[in-house]
DNA sequence: AACAATCAATTAATTTTATTCATGAATTAA
DNA sequence: TTAATTCATGAATAAAATTAATTGATTGTT
């Protein structure tokens, strides 16, 4: 019934003066204009301007609808750029899934130098999901998914961002605080403090304690890397994180990275992505941008 | 580019569930919907929709897009909804001008309950004009006048509604208060109220004092009818208003009524209007509240 | 007062656009 | 597997919008 046409024609109607310049500005001849107007006119029953001779006055009806046009035209306008700016990958929300804890401290330093990079782009974070990762990845819940175990399916595309190296932590009072490496065997009576999942997921227990067949005399979950390396600090227990992670808290708490096994333990995070998301420039730009950073 | 069709579309589709539905409820065939949602499609660059077998998910230039259409589409009802009351003269605003200051205080009384009538109808009132009531009718400055001084030319109507009298006021203690009627000369030695308005203007003048050739020893002018009963009150002067004017302020002031001349002056009020507006009901309906309250 | 210029409305012709019809491929449910 | 449903597509058709050409009216100028 009011159709855009109608708003802009009487909008800019009101800015020319008269129809014939409000034609030439729309890009239309007299005559169109004249008719799609006499047609809402007839379907409203109600005239919008009185012709008085050559000049037009708005009826009430008629500033009614300015009134309307003024303030519908320009969120059109603005949708219209907006979707521009989504067709082109400039616009988006970028929503991250997590899969592990520390993970999070990493995502964290790239995430600033995205936003800046992305005025248009809004981020959000996810960490619990109903089917895993991969599930939240299918089902459309995330768009990209941070974690060290890629899993290589049709329509996902992983790559690794960033390499680090997982250790032991201990209090800088701990015996094996000196230790060149940890054998599993030294755990066997320490209080071992991880994040509050799977243990088959722990890497320091697929990978180090469960090959020699040794388990820890304590196993406490806790929630939060801070309170984790305070409890480890003050010498209530042992914890496995990034080497990086425990660098930088370093500067806070009196722990020390310990090699786990003579080899180390080497991990990588990837990002997951949808390959049909491939063409969106936000999606790739954060990729880029975090193996840049590294 | 973005049409209404294409909002109702998006809407609808996400009612329904599907296009086929949604087509239906739109009376339009799928094809007709499928065509046109794919050439918004290829407009904007953007997938609306991403087509998965046969179920629907909104991308995000879609989700953003619904929410786009949940919120115009509504207003643009709306809008359509108030015209429909603009054309059937149920909406609007009545702008009402004054030409004689007594007619206030009558139109006070009939706008109460038009109000009440028609709650989508605005009253306004004003009282200065540039070229006249007249020119203010002719100029769409107002729709309606009020006045005793109707003047019959092409394009305007006139319509009485209230008879009345001008009458004398004088105080109680005044000497003329107990006179059957005034003559002109019993005011030439006393002060005359009157409205600030052109001598020519007032009945008293041009239908009492001129005729007999004579005039009162002070002419003083008062805004507000409230100061000019204090004034006649208080026996600093006489005025000439409306009789039931003066009976409704007897209660408050000690004035009499004073018949003016052996005849008394007999007024009407008239409402003009444009005859163009004469298919506007809610103009219509004022007339007619007007003459029932008379 | 006559004249030219401008404006808006109108009609008929034309072009563009939207819609339908017919059909096929893909998916889902029985 | 079959049958039914959904969506997309191309060609045909219907509908709508637009144009060209003209008219009547108004305005400004000489």
């Amino acid at each position: 019934m009011i159709e855009r046409i109608h708003l802009a024609i009487i909008r800019e109607v009101e800015q020319q003066g008269s129809l014939t310049a409000a034609a030439e500005k729309l890009f239309l001849t007299q005559s169109a204009l004249s008719h799609s107007i006499k047609k809402l006119e007839q379907q409203l029953g109600t005239d919008i301007w009185l012709r008085e001779g050559r000049s037009l006055r708005l009826t009430q009806a008629g500033q009614y609808l300015l009134a309307v046009a003024n303030r519908l035209l320009p969120q059109l306008s603005l949708a219209e750029e907006r979707l521009r700016q989504f067709a082109q990958g400039e616009r988006g929300t970028l929503r991250i899934g997590m899969e592990c804890h520390p993970c999070y401290q990493w995502l964290l330093k790239v995430v600033s130098p995205y936003l800046a990079a992305w005025p248009d782009v809004d981020v959000d974070v996810k960490q619990k999901f109903q089917f895993g990762g991969i599930g939240a990845l299918f089902s459309y819940e995330i768009d990209m998914l941070v974690t060290p175990d890629p899993l290589y399916k049709p329509g996902l595309k992983f790559v690794p961002v960033f390499d680090y190296e997982q250790v032991l932590v201990v209090s800088r009072q701990h015996a094996l605080a000196q230790a060149e490496y940890a054998r599993p065997d030294q755990l066997s009576s320490e209080t071992l403090i991880t994040y509050p999942v799977d243990v088959d997921r722990l890497d320091i227990y697929n990978q180090f304690l469960q090959p020699a067949g040794i388990s820890p005399q304590v196993h406490k979950p806790i929630e939060t890397t801070d309170i984790m390396l305070q409890m480890v600090a003050s010498g209530r227990g042992v914890a496995a994180l990034p080497r990086w992670l425990v660098e930088e808290y370093q500067s806070r708490f009196d722990v020390v990275p310990v090699k786990l096994g003579k080899q180390g333990i080497a991990k990588q995070i990837y990002l997951g992505t949808r390959e049909t998301d491939r063409e969106a420039d936000y999606v790739h730009a954060f990729i880029a941008l975090s193996q840049s950073i590294g």
